[in-house]
DNA sequence: TTGTATGCGTTATCAT
DNA sequence: ATGATAACGCATACAA
């Protein structure tokens, strides 16, 4: 069994015949030590094996250099490249982060917002859990000055700071691809939440068709719910099974894409010729898929990057007793034409 | 700009007439407080909006009750699965997830095991750098009694927990099944990190056709400088363009499987027919592409809860002044027959 | 440029 | 069953 090995900036100062304080600044770089004591303290805390403690430097300030996230989960590919922008952004600020998943469960999501409280988080990245209507338990961050940034799926109304795609446009962009190629029935796939993304999407698709003179028939659009392939395979098959089936599929996400495209598949369907299909969001499968699947473009990592960058910069603003305005980030979206819409120059 | 609102348990103190340790004590249903007392510190502590300072609590164990979590990326599917397992694992203990991404860079992950480290987790599991060859770094944990696991990607040398599958063994079922389907050129593709995972595969693989009396040939086994889809389609090309190509391919990993797969059909190349194929890891997209990848399962979820399982073994037993022994815990992997190595049965 | 003293919020030890 | 107090390791206000 070890001993209590620790060495700490007293022993340092004991053998240096110097101050705790003098050590602690010359650890740091301080202006108002010389050259040469710090030289000489570095010098030495690196022989004595000296690890800084985090803990102690923090319980002074009462808040860890961390950067808490609380998302639904970390195995979908747009979350998994979030928290990979939001780490490589808050590393190189010698920030930590850290994880925790709600699984799509208010009850969980309250339960961690106490959590990265009580860790005493320096600022908090969330994407809201399908469940969650009411936001009061951020409430804790936004009365302690902590930071608090909502990315992707934020609450409908605007209290701090938003990092989001337009979603309404997204889908309005989708919906005119499919137009464009000459789409005249075009289906969409919905998810049964109120005011999320999903319902923006579906706003988007809904005005497109209206801008262009087509129809905006119930039978064409179908709720999923839950976003998972096999569902999607359900309200496919139900769309295709249509007496006057559609030759256009919006599906506002990639798996929910690839099912529809999938299933058309294997009903000897052909896509694009019969039907178009785009999805969105820009996963990996998107592209592997054969058809290549038409998509929307989810900048995944760039917002994980914004959303720390809003952090950080708070927080230096903060010791100066700046105050930054609460702001709404809007990053692009593009339509990723591919093989799964292309009707027109088919090869 | 919000004073310093904090409500300490000095203030519930104050407020009960009664000794901060008894606070502390209540709050944790310490045995020794009376019913009545307790039930009266909650009450206040919650009128009183009093949240518990993790940080403080911790610099006296001089631990914060949390898992570093050191890998090299968090965007690979296995990777983001094997911290949903670890997460949830932990969550469950309430125990806290930090993640640092090495990017496989062995200078980075020296630098991560310091952050760890000033930061006092209480464990730390890791799956090396490709980079990585020497890991003395990591005796900063060992030297301090935080337990370490390496997990999938370990060390050549076992100082520590391992929490890996039998990549040898693994290696030989991919191959022996492809063997089993009819193959009898079986190609391979490998990375070229010795005493790797791939190693281990390779050598599987090798040992698999010995045993079944093919020969091992050197123009059948190729080498990728990364794992990516595009590494795997030169060398697919290489391999496929052979005078005399291949029957099989053995990819230890379902990007490169799914390259060659795709490489192939664009070639008109008849899978599995002409060639059987099989991955390693099932990856979402494994079972999306057409025809389905067959593939080696990686229980990633699993391994992430072994991990983290061991971790809070040992802190438990390090209480009570236990030692627990190293060890290796391997978990089971299996060949996962799918369409694009089904010879025999062809519907 | 360096030193002294104190406090951050909690818990553990030792008393009562 | 409860109280008083020291200690965790560091950073800062103030002094010299």
């Amino acid at each position: 069994m070890k001993e209590n090995t620790e060495v700490t900036i007293y022993d340092i100062a004991k053998k240096l015949n110097l101050a705790t304080s003098t050590i602690s600044r010359g650890l740091k770089d301080h202006h108002s030590i010389s050259k040469k004591t710090i030289q000489k303290i570095k010098k030495t805390a690196e022989e004595m094996g000296y690890s800084p403690n985090n803990l102690a430097a923090s319980l002074r300030g009462n808040k860890m250099k961390t950067i808490g996230v609380l998302i639904p989960t970390v195995t979908q590919p747009f979350l998994s490249s979030l928290i990979s922008g939001i780490e490589i952004t808050a590393q190189k600020a010698g920030y930590t982060v850290v994880i925790m998943q709600s699984h799509d469960s208010y009850k969980e999501e309250v339960n961690l917002t106490k959590s990265l409280y009580n860790n005493r988080v320096s600022g908090v990245i969330c994407s809201l859990a399908m469940e969650t209507k009411d936001t009061a338990h951020f409430k804790i961050f936004t009365d302690n000055n902590t930071p608090l940034v909502f990315v992707d799926r934020v609450p409908k109304h605007f209290e701090t700071f938003h990092v989001v795609i337009d979603n309404f446009s997204a889908g309005y962009k989708a919906t005119k691809h499919l137009i464009d190629q000459g789409c005249k029935r075009i289906a969409h796939i919905t998810a049964g939440y109120e005011y999320s993304i999903f319902y923006e999407r579906k706003n988007g698709y809904i005005q497109a068709l209206k801008d262009h003179g087509l129809p905006v028939l119930e039978e064409l659009i179908v709720k999923v719910d839950e976003i998972t392939y096999d569902e999607a395979e359900k309200v496919s098959k139900k769309l295709l099974n249509l007496k006057n089936p559609p030759d256009g599929i919006f599906a506002p996400g990639d798996i929910l894409g690839v099912s529809a495209l999938q299933f058309a598949k294997k009903r000897g369907i052909k896509v694009p010729e019969d039907l178009a299909i785009i999805g969105f969001n820009n996963d990996p499968i998107s592209l592997i898929i054969d058809p290549s699947l038409s998509t929307i473009s989810h900048p995944a990592s760039k917002m994980g990057q914004a959303s720390a960058e809003i952090i950080l910069k708070y927080l230096k603003a903060s010791k100066k007793n700046d105050e930054i305005e609460k702001q709404i980030t809007f990053l692009n979206t593009e339509v990723l034409a591919r093989e799964s819409s292309n009707k027109k120059q088919i090869k």
